[in-house]
This record gives C-alpha cells, sequence and structure tokens, in this order.
DNA sequence: TGGCAAAAGCTATTTTGTATCAGAAGTGTC
DNA sequence: GACACTTCTGATACAAAATAGCTTTTGCCA
C-alpha cells in the first residue's frame, strides 16, 4: 500500500522501517481520512505485532514526523501519511469539516510567500504548518445534487 | 490590560463578559506566551472566582474563541488572545521556539492568497490557521551578540 | 566476549478535554 | 407573581491523548 516512491526515500535515507513503523506507515496510506494515535494501537493489537502500547505508538510516529513521513493534523490530533517526503518544511492541509478527509496541498507560491513575508520583520522560520477547515470538492458536490 | 480596542469590540457585539471570562481574557493578554487550560484553571483558582473546574474553563475558551477574541494554538494545546477581532478568518501565528513567544501576523496577501488557490481545486475554506515555527527577531538579535 | 546504541516492552502517571445533570440568574409574558 | 425560556455556572465523573522512567532485547562492532 505505501508508494513505491516512498520506500525507495527510505531507502535512499538508509531508514529503518522496522515492523511496527511498518504496519503503521501502511495503515496510514490506506485510509483516507487522519489516524489516531489509539487507533495505531488497536491495528497493532489486531495483527499481533509487539505489544501495543500507547508509547510503542507515539515512538514510531515520533520516527517517521521525523523522518518527514508522516504529517500530524494538529487540530485533529491525528496523523496522515507525508506524500513528499523531504520536499517541504512548509506543510498544507485541507480538512474537510463535513467528511473529516484530510488532503495535503502542497502549493508552492504559498510555501515560498510565508518565509518572504516574515523575513521582513525579522523572524527566522524552521517549519510552518497551515490546517484550512472548509467543505471539500466531494461533499460540496454531494450536497448541491 | 486588555486593550480598549476589544473591549469596544465586546461592547458593539454585545457580548456578555462574566467575571470568569473576563479574568481568563485578562490574563492572556497579561502575557506574552501561549496560556494552557489548566493554567487558567489554577488562575481563576487563585483568584477565588468561582469553583474552578475543567469544564469551566474549556466552556469560557470555547465562548472566547467563537466570538473570535481568543485562538487555540494547536501546535501547543494553548491559547492567545486575538488582536483583531471579527477581521479575519484566516490565523496566521508565529511561534518563537526559543522564547515560546507567540505573535499573531496578520498578513493580507497570504490570506488572501489561501482562497484563491484553493478555490482553484473546489476546496470552500471556511477558517484556517497556520502556525509557523523559528527564532523570533529578538531571539536573532540575543543569539548574534 | 564485552560494550554500545537503537528499538521495543512495561507500568504508571500526567495532561488535555467531554459528558451529563442540576442549580442559579436574568428576561419577557401573561 | 407564576410561567416558560435562555444563558451561565457548579459538580461529578469520565474519556482521550501523551509522556516518564526503567528494563529488556537485539544487532553491531571492537
Ligand atoms: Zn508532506
Ligand atoms: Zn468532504
Ligand atoms: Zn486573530
Ligand atoms: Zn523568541
Amino acid at each position: 500500500m505505501i508508494p513505491t516512491t516512498i520506500t525507495a526515500f527510505c531507502q535512499r535515507q538508509n531508514l529503518e522501517i522496522t515492523p511496527i513503523r511498518k504496519v503503521i506507515l501502511d495503515h496510514l496510506w490506506q485510509n483516507h481520512t487522519p489516524i489516531k494515535a489509539y487507533d495505531l494501537i488497536e491495528v497493532l493489537r489486531l495483527k499481533a505485532i509487539g505489544s501495543p502500547k500507547p508509547a510503542t505508538v507515539y515512538r514510531s510516529i515520533d520516527f517517521l514526523e521525523r523522518q518527514g513521513l508522516v504529517h500530524k493534523v494538529h487540530a485533529l490530533n491525528a496523523y496522515i501519511p507525508c506524500h513528499h517526503p523531504g520536499q517541504h518544511t512548509a506543510c498544507q492541509l485541507l480538512i474537510c469539516d463535513n467528511c473529516n478527509d484530510a488532503k495535503e496541498f502542497c502549493d508552492d507560491d504559498l510555501a515560498s510567500l510565508i518565509p518572504l513575508k516574515l523575513a521582513k520583520i525579522g523572524f527566522q522560520p524552521r517549519a510552518s504548518v497551515l490546517e484550512v477547515f472548509g467543505t471539500c470538492q466531494q461533499c460540496t458536490e454531494a450536497k448541491t445534487s
């Protein structure tokens, strides 16, 4: 379920994708909505991988986030896989109020405008998260039809 | 401690600023870092206002957020006062890694670019939160000096 | 073989946020 | 005044999200 671009990225970076980390990354890629940490515990439990406790999952998430493979959707306390690991420090997410879907939305104009604006006021950005709430196209169409 | 522009806004909007809400808003305005909900419980307790329980504070925060008087810094699970209530649906925050200061940064170009870009992909934005992490000007100067 | 570091196990605790029901206080109506 | 109605608050309990601290395992290298 994990795209080949992602597995290739892991190999290039020499990342140790242990069974636990693999199951978690797999599960994130299998779903179209953000996944909660405690749901990941359940996933591990069902697959009988290790003896999943909160720390188990949070450590894996921590690793995956540090490697840029996963984003946290702060507004939902949930996680989604990154579609372009290693390619952005500016994360842009679209979160549908209706179906809770969360998509990455990578707009370069937007991403480059942020540091440009901040430079003028002397703020040195390290990373940024944009979370936009609203109605996704599918839900908009469903309502009007 | 609450700026007159804010109290004026409350009057115009006919908002009921009860003692509890006032203490919370006051405290947020007195500080330059985001404040946590349970710290606000403590503030109320020290001022002997009501009998502060979690729900007490969360209800007030909820009210203040709905009125646009307060923003939640999702990445920190903390709250800051809004400097321009009623004037924006796109909230932009600069959070210093070093001193934890969180400032509102209202850039119209940035705010208007977001719906523009999203319109092209059929997403209807309702509200957005941009949280930028990095080093603020003061901390940058302090390091280099 | 011993030492080291990264990963995972394990127990408990802390932090953050809700649900629910009941009481108090204001407001307008009859 | 009696009544419905609304908004705010009190109080108990609980749920959800995340971390602390310590031990054990495992692979690796000298
Ligand atoms: Zn990404
Ligand atoms: Zn949707
Ligand atoms: Zn604001
Ligand atoms: Zn700073």
